[in-house]
DNA sequence: AATGTTAGAGTTTTT
DNA sequence: CTCTAACATT
């Protein structure tokens, strides 16, 4: 078929291991892509390359990511290499394809028509709802808990009938998600996990169906494999068909040492799975980087190695050593940042005046990563005196604000009344005199009668029940006056119709809130356009059936739009386009790359995270969070950590992180001025640094189970005089108040002199030594 | 129903 | 410290 694999122009450029990977014949292969070595760049032309040598057409194929921006990227490269209508192709992320599958085949799914897709916001609610109406006691049973309960259910592929229950309260949680798929099932909605857990069954319950997929995908590509779950990897092998079955081949491309979602679901062990359950014998590694110098790259493989079990990867690079790594040693974290700025400064000087090496161009290529948001404020608030103009990442998307959500609200009751999550929204929103109090006899009357708050308001007598009743109106009039119009005056009706706009003129901070609503009638017209739909498309069809040519989606303008927003959450579009200062956490910070790096915070209890360094997969999953972050270095790359930090209103003594350890001394350089003023007025630094409790448990002997490090006493010398000198770290201590405790750590001396302790029964507190009440138990 | 007060919690995040 | 949610007050 392709004598002579270099003959395509689509291959020019590609090393021999991205090449190989790109004309892989047609079987289950796995793709070991390191940081930067041009993992999309392999998906993209891989695909091209199959349906330009006419391998595959564009309906055979299926590739799937995690992020709409993945696909997106992905699309747009296709696009450039052939002249293909992308627009049909089962290109997009797991819940986007799902959604595809489930709004084509909602019959066989057992969904309505009309089902709406819930985000974690609406879930929340929806589970609030329920355990309200269920009295369940949200001491014990907290909302939050319940939905990860259940999300975590969802990820593994489990219904209520298929979770192995250990205790009461566990029988308690399948009950609650037993209920909550009996409500969202009545209301036509769906959870995230609900669109992969549907999709999954009907698969592998629907013989037909499955073969037709089977038969129809005969080239799988999945990118960032490592981070897929239980589910989707479920999923996938439905799709694919056993070994030899005649289904599709699966392209898996990852990077196992790049896992970092294990907190919600991913399964690093999907890849040694898929190996052997394919009896993979394609493997390629891409290990050839094209981004960083290898002072950054050797830093990563170093401090990698000490991972176990990895698939085994190692980065190389062609450039050269390039500069050190630096290290940065601070008194506090507001003069980490203060050093950080400085260093911006300089590095931007530099750049001005044409370096090249030396210096950064622009102030977008400069990023700031930390472990936690919380991190963040210190080093705002440094680069806002300096006048550095900067963009913090994370935070509130486009889709998830509350005037938005309150808009889409009524979009979604005009396309599905029964959605009581979104009825609640809005029923009192504006306020139309519906309290608390008629909402409770209207969920009563609902239960009574079992049916959707909409077809129950007449149930509730008096003024209460003349004003549900009138919201009700409110709805169907303007689910009348839809008829025949497009989406962007659907739109502009409701909010005007609703009195959200006014609403929002009448309050003090209302205008970013109007401009946004505005924003939405841009979104959805611009939506509409790109969709093929045409801009002056009826978004609400009478007879409701409405098939888009290119996905065979059965779905009306206005109900592909609300599906668009709850898929694609948004940017948070903060000051987007200025030159900026990038920070955010190392989480956001994967796939992306920046010529200076500064990973700040690099110590213990904060990276690694004190709540994931007491068990050995959590640390594991630490350091590839560590590798992420100095892999997105192209030139520089800065570590700093600070001996003093506030945190929650308290100033902690925090070591260095472990990781420093792990990391090549000839790569680095430490920048700590040696002279340092604070060194001698820090208290007792000794005693203060001694203590934390995990600094006596090595990981290094290579234990494989997890230990929970115990508090060890201290020989050190008392650092308090008075009635509390015999206060040791490990002791047990009673205190009047908080009642029996143990002793974490100490630290400062004479007056100053703090414990922290442990207390059973009211937690960790930190008490002066020189005024406590302790008792030695 | 709007506004003020207090208690509690506080990794990481996409869909 | 700082944000949120629940509670209390007018």
């Amino acid at each position: 078929m392709h004598s002579s694999p270099h003959a395509s122009p689509l291959l020019q450029g590609l090393n021999n291991e991205q090449a190989a990977a790109v004309t892989l014949p047609q079987t289950h292969a796995l793709i070991l892509a390191g940081a930067g070595s041009g993992k999309t760049r392999v998906l993209t032309t891989r695909i091209a390359w199959l349906m330009q040598t006419g391998q595959v057409s564009p309906g055979g194929l299926l590739a799937v990511t995690f992020t709409n921006k993945a696909a997106k990227e992905m699309l747009t490269r296709l696009s450039a290499m052939l002249p293909v209508n992308v627009r049909g192709m089962w290109v997009g992320t797991f819940h986007g394809l799902c959604n595809r599958f489930l709004r084509a085949h909602w019959k066989l799914a057992n969904l309505s028509q009309t089902f709406q897709i819930l985000d974690t916001q609406d879930q929340l609610s929806a589970i609030k709802r329920l355990s309200k109406q269920f009295q369940v006691d949200d001491e014990r049973f907290p909302p939050k808990q319940t939905m990860r309960f259940i999300a975590a259910c969802k990820e593994d592929g489990l219904r209520p009938k298929d979770v192995v229950v250990r205790d009461p309260d566990d029988r308690k949680r399948v009950e609650l998600y037993e209920l909550y798929e009996i409500q969202c099932q009545r209301e036509g909605v769906v959870d995230f996990g609900e669109l992969m857990l549907r999709s999954y069954e009907l698969l592998r319950d629907n013989d037909a169906l499955r073969e037709h997929y089977r038969h129809r995908f005969q080239h799988i590509l999945v990118d960032e494999f490592q981070d897929t779950n239980k589910l989707q990897y479920a999923w996938l092998k439905q799709l694919a068909g056993p070994v030899g079955g005649g289904g599709g081949a699966i392209l898996a491309v990852g990077d196992d040492d790049q896992s970092i979602y294990a907190f919600r679901g991913a399964r690093v062990g999907n890849m040694a799975d898929f190996v052997r359950e394919y009896n993979v014998t394609h493997q390629i590694k891409l290990e050839q980087n094209y981004r960083s110098f290898s002072n950054i790259l050797d830093s990563a493989n170093h401090l990698i190695s000490h991972n176990k079990g990895r698939l085994g990867k190692n980065l190389h690079t062609t450039q050269g050593a390039g500069e050190p790594v630096r290290v940065y040693e601070s008194a506090t974290d507001f003069a980490e940042a203060q050093w950080m700025v400085e260093e911006m400064k300089q590095l931007l000087r530099d750049g001005k005046d044409g370096e090249g090496t030396n210096g950064v161009q622009a102030r977008s290529e400069i990023a700031v990563l930390y472990r936690s948001n919380a991190q963040s404020r210190v080093i705002e608030t440094a680069l806002f005196n300096a006048a550095m103009p900067y963009r913090v990442y994370g935070g509130l998307r486009f889709f998830e604000r509350a005037e938005i959500k309150h808009a889409l609200a009524y979009l979604r009751l005009l396309e599905n009344p029964l959605d009581d999550t979104s009825f609640m929204r809005v029923v009192n929103f504006p306020p139309r005199g519906i309290g608390a109090r008629s909402i409770e006899q209207l969920q009563d009357a609902a239960r009574a009668m079992g049916c959707a708050m909409h077809d129950s308001v007449h149930a509730v007598a008096g003024k209460a029940g003349a004003n549900l009743s009138a919201f009700v109106a409110k709805i169907d009039v303007l689910r009348e006056q839809t008829q025949g119009k497009n989406l962007r005056q659907i739109i502009e009706l409701l909010l005007d119709h609703t009195g959200l706009i006014e609403h929002y003129q009448a309050e003090r901070e209302g205008a970013d809130r109007i401009e946004n609503l505005q924003e939405l009638v841009n979104a959805a017209e611009s939506f509409v356009t790109q969709e093929g739909f045409g801009r002056e498309a009826v978004a609400l069809p009478v007879d409701g059936q409405m098939i888009n040519p290119d996905t065979g989606e059965t779905l009306s303008p206005l109900a592909a739009f609300l599906t668009h927003a709850a898929l694609e959450s948004g940017d948070n579009q903060a000051q987007a386009g200025q030159d900026a200062i990038q920070l955010m956490t190392v989480h956001a910070s994967k796939g992306l790359e920046f010529d200076c790096v500064f990973i700040t915070g690099m110590e213990e209890g904060l990276f690694p995270h004190e709540n994931s360094m007491n068990d050995f997969d959590g640390l594991e999953e630490e350091r590839r969070l560590m590798y992420v972050a100095i892999t997105r270095a192209r030139r520089r790359l800065y570590l700093s950590h600070s001996q003093t930090r506030m945190l929650h209103g308290q100033t902690r003594y925090n070591l260095k992180s472990r990781f420093f350890e792990e990391l090549p001394e000839h790569a680095l350089k430490w920048i700590t001025p040696a002279r340092s003023a604070f060194a001698d007025a820090m208290p007792s630094r000794r005693d203060a640094w001694q203590n934390p409790a995990w600094q006596n448990n090595a990981w290094g002997g290579g234990a494989a189970t997890a230990v929970a490090p115990k508090p060890v006493a201290q020989r050190a010398a008392p650092v308090s005089s008075g009635p509390n000198a015999w206060v040791r770290s490990g002791v047990q201590v009673f205190h009047t108040k908080f009642g029996e405790g143990a002793v974490v750590s100490i630290e400062g001396v004479g007056d100053d002199a703090r414990a922290q302790v442990n207390f059973s029964r009211h937690g960790t507190k930190w008490l002066a030594l020189s005024v406590a009440k302790l008792t030695q138990v």
